[in-house]
RNA sequence: GGGGAGAUUCCCGAGUGGUCAAAGGGGGCAGACUGUAAAUCUGUUGGCUUACGCCUUCGAAGGUUCAAAUCCUUCUCUCCCCA
């Protein structure tokens, strides 16, 4: 097998492909043109994109041209695949807002070198499409019995689905089209959800072009506990730093589950598979030490390795015990020390916080004896803090539980 | 166009006049056990309140009633069947 699909294979990145041997050749005789896709329909990237581009830089960096294309035309409908409900209509303003954000978060990922590694966008192509023309030229290669037949679909003949999401396949098969056309793009890589909308687009290609292209897919991502990879109660761990704090970030992997250790660095770090593997294997504080350097990794590459270190040593200050980390990298905020020179409940002052979004949860916290300031676990709601309670930097260390630590800073 | 079913707290889903902030499950949070893991067990899970209690919530708006998630009216949306 080609090189770099037996390094993918190897980082455990192949789910299906539509022709492996034949890719296999095609990329053995010189440098192949692919892409990969996505819609701009949020502010920010999260984990769960990342996959393909992980892949891409893998595949770039052994010599073939990536494209990525921004699905600034799809986004106006929203792809159903996988969806249960219909995806919420955005306006166009804010898809164009959200395509700057996502290439500058790609860009800075894969630093796009604008020629062997660039940027497209659909909304070229489709904006301005002619429904008649497209009905004639692309429409009528599509057989309705057969979409019907995929799985995306007939999940969806359940609960409803909406004309314009039916067509989202075709839009996606025309990309593939274009991309063919405009670039000399052969192959489509992209998560397994997307397994149906590539092969169309294949075909698509050979009914037209008379061209073979080819198909990839990714697993989508999980962990081993079946929840989707990415997400948590708070929602996705998004690459933004503004809605997921590196710390937070950090945190993420430093508490992936232990199955997961080695799958998750052979995936989102650039570290050597033997390396992966070895760490993967490590068990009791092995295993934590591994979590910690894939922690690090996935951090450093997202936010550059400054925060990286931030993160870690806000870590180490919040679970290590006292001295071995840096506290002041643990999330904090400030209060006047005015305020809590008039003593503030305690109740407040996690609310304050932010730890606990109400006092009746805060009071929960106390009544199960999460609460815990500086060390002393509050047995009483209605305790007052003042500040006799701060320590030697004037500042208070607030635990919710085990997990999560919170500074609160006096100026 | 005709007929039928439905919209419940984060999700699924019970609930057909007071005993409903609303069963059960999932998820979340906390505690125990640990390794900042998993599994397991326990508690908890609208807001304000020390508490009595008060306020907001059962698609939307009105109405009946001492009292409504539950009854009536109109509206919005979804699904199914027939044309």
């Amino acid at each position: 097998m080609n090189a770099a699909l037996e390094a993918l294979k190897e980082r455990g990145f192949l789910q299906q492909c539509t022709d492996l041997e034949g890719l296999s050749k095609l990329m053995d005789e010189g440098p192949v043109t692919f892409y990969e896709g996505c819609d701009p329909t949020g502010p920010s990237l999260h984990i769960g994109h990342m996959v393909p581009y992980f892949a891409m830089r893998h595949m770039h960096a052994a010599g073939h041209r990536a494209i990525v294309l921004m699905g600034g035309g799809t986004a106006r409908i929203g792809d159903p695949s996988g969806k249960t409900t219909m995806r919420q209509i955005i306006s166009y303003e804010e898809i164009d807002a959200n395509t700057k954000r996502f290439l500058a978060q790609i860009d800075n990922f894969l630093r796009l070198d604008g020629k062997t590694m660039f940027s497209d966008n659909n909304k070229n192509w489709l904006a301005d499409l002619n429904y008649i023309d497209f009905l004639r030229d692309i429409g009528r290669h599509f057989s309705v019995n057969r979409m019907l037949s995929f799985e995306a679909y007939r999940q969806r003949m359940e609960t409803g689905l909406s004309f314009i999401e039916f067509n989202y396949q075709l839009l996606q098969s025309y990309d593939f089209l274009q991309l063919y056309k405009r670039h000399g793009c052969r192959l489509q890589i992209g998560g397994d959800d997307q397994w149906g909308n590539i092969v169309a687009g294949i075909e698509l290609i050979r009914r037209v072009e008379g061209a073979e292209c080819f198909g990839l897919t990714f697993p989508l991502v999980m962990t081993s506990d079946g929840k989707k990879m990415g997400k948590t109660e708070k929602g996705a761990i998004f690459l933004d730093p503004a809605m997921t704090s590196p710390y937070e970030f950090f945190q993420y992997w430093r508490n992936v589950t232990d199955a997961d250790v080695e799958r998750f660095l052979l995936m989102f770090t650039f570290l050597p598979p033997a390396e992966c593997r070895e760490l993967g294997r490590a068990k009791d504080a092995g295993i934590n030490q591994a979590k910690e350097r894939l922690a690090w990794e996935v951090t450093a590459l997202i936010h550059g390795k400054d925060e990286a270190d931030k993160a870690l040593a806000a870590a180490k200050a919040a679970f290590g015990g006292a001295a071995a980390g840096d506290v002041s990298q643990i999330p904090s905020k400030i209060l006047a020390r005015a305020e809590l020179g008039k003593g503030m409940g305690v109740l407040d002052l996690f609310v304050y916080s932010g730890l606990v979004p109400s006092k009746s949860e805060a009071r929960r916290l106390v009544q199960q004896g999460g609460a815990v300031v500086n060390d002393r676990k509050i047995e009483d709601e209605k305790t007052v803090v003042d500040t006799g309670w701060l320590d030697a930097e004037g500042a208070l260390m607030l635990r919710a539980g085990k997990k999560r630590v919170f500074r609160i800073l006096t100026d």
